[in-house]
DNA sequence: TTAGGTATGGTGGTCTGACCACCTGAACAA
DNA sequence: TTGTTCAGGTGGTCAGACCACCATACCTAA
């Protein structure tokens, strides 16, 4: 009867198509696709429609598009799915608790200090320094201070020399960071963190693996707790949004009635 | 001077602006955005580039798009950010190991465990049932075997009613269950499992909490090993890349000169 | 009165053809 | 050989039109 009900859109279908080739390495990395007009003739539909479907596949990541060059295959990126991942944490609709939050957060980053304790490379240990130092002259700067601290978490997460790793915790550590910036009654608590990161830093000098995952447990433990007391302070950060930002903007698109 | 090399496409800025409004909850989720023609007129541009501007929203989880009916705002889901990752694990140009991955894994997975042996309901612990009940029964069946192994892990995934842990653990369980199907020199293989599963249904259900980590932590490692040996076996996971699938489509797009 | 079908307006979906801005590379001139 | 110039191709954008679909309000028939 061929009745069957087929609802998806000529752009989403030839992104599908091409998708495909790129996963069937049809199409592999760095080939170029042939120009819009000659994709819209081929699959027999307009161009607008193959630049929708483009435009789709270039936000996934799998394509770039270089105006005046053309539309070249590429992989999607780390920090493209560190974007994605940073977006729903930071909208999603999820309904984690601070708690769930942290107990994602304190897995993996453990699981960071082990492995930086024993693959940190000299580069490593200089960056964990740089930030501890940035961190220890700007203890009265909150938001130098909260930078530095970042810069400390994601170091540790580099000195993990473990991509997957970094691209999901990249994300956390980057919302958090948001987080506690934004709740500017976190004055008193900066100064709490630095012997943890001092510590830290010295276990993944000596190598010592457990030391470190110990350490940054603690460390994740102190910052729960913080987070928790600046919760119940702070309704900016409910118990179903991590973030709660508002910024002032002064766009002009109301919705419609 | 103001040479400032002003790149973003039209559609980009366009994206970018209405997200912000998102962001700034000056449009909240629900709200209808007006339609295509008139956000045209609004903001000076043609309806092309509203229509690529609302597909990236749309790409990112921002937006639902009802033909004949509207353009809603929406929150990203966490089955569209773990479709991103899924995406990235599998195309990506990630270089990690498959060392590397299982110790993403296993550090996800043991805290899943631990957090179901206190959080489980009676409907997670059927649903653990369920799923062993299918890997004893379908033991000579490797494809049914696989996908009741993937079910397992997934439901002591959501067992542990961690979302945020959920979003990044189910892409990984997921990706690798592919692998895992492609290498059908896995026999034997199979049965080994079987008890590792039984024994952390037993400990989740007593809700013992360090049992089930450890439980889970010797599935991982036995897991990993296992791996490696298929690993060294198998070409098609390399170093490189974790998944190289080879699908044989008839697809029609040749790539350009 | 009420249930159902129908007409209508609005929405997104698609097409066409045109023009512009930019990049590339080849032809040309110094 | 080197530098400039020019032409072609590429993506970027526009305008207007028509179609398919959905929701609603209206109208008809029970």
């Amino acid at each position: 009867m061929d009745i069957q009900i087929k609802r998806s859109s000529l752009p989403a279908q030839v992104a599908e198509q091409i998708q495909g080739l790129i996963e069937s390495e049809a199409l592999r990395v760095g080939d170029r696709l042939p120009p819009e007009r000659d994709l819209a003739e081929r699959l027999g539909v307009s161009r607008p429609v193959i630049r929708e479907a483009l435009q789709v596949l270039s936000q996934r990541g799998l394509v770039a598009i270089k105006p005046g060059c053309g539309t070249f295959i590429q992989e999607p990126s780390a920090q493209h799915a560190a974007d994605m991942l940073k977006l729903f944490f930071k909208m999603g609709n999820c309904r984690g608790s601070l708690d769930d939050f942290f107990a994602l957060r304190r897995s993996l980053e453990i699981e960071a200090a082990g492995l930086a304790s024993q693959r940190a490379t000299e580069a490593d240990h200089a960056a964990l320094n740089e930030s501890l130092a940035a961190m220890q002259t700007n203890t009265e700067d909150l938001d130098a201070f909260i930078a530095a601290d970042l810069d400390f978490h994601l170091a540790v997460a580099r000195a993990a020399h473990n991509e997957f790793l970094l691209v999901v915790l990249e994300p956390l550590v980057s919302i958090w960071s948001q987080v506690i910036s934004l709740s500017s009654q976190a004055q008193g608590a900066p100064r709490v963190g630095i012997s943890y990161h001092q510590k830290l830093a010295a276990r993944i000098l000596e190598r010592d693996q457990q030391g470190a995952r110990e350490v940054m447990g603690a460390h994740m433990q102190a910052s729960h707790r913080f987070a928790v007391k600046v919760q119940a302070e702070n309704t900016n950060i409910t118990d179903h949004t991590i973030i709660h930002e508002s910024t002032e903007d002064s766009n002009e698109i109301p919705s419609a009635g």
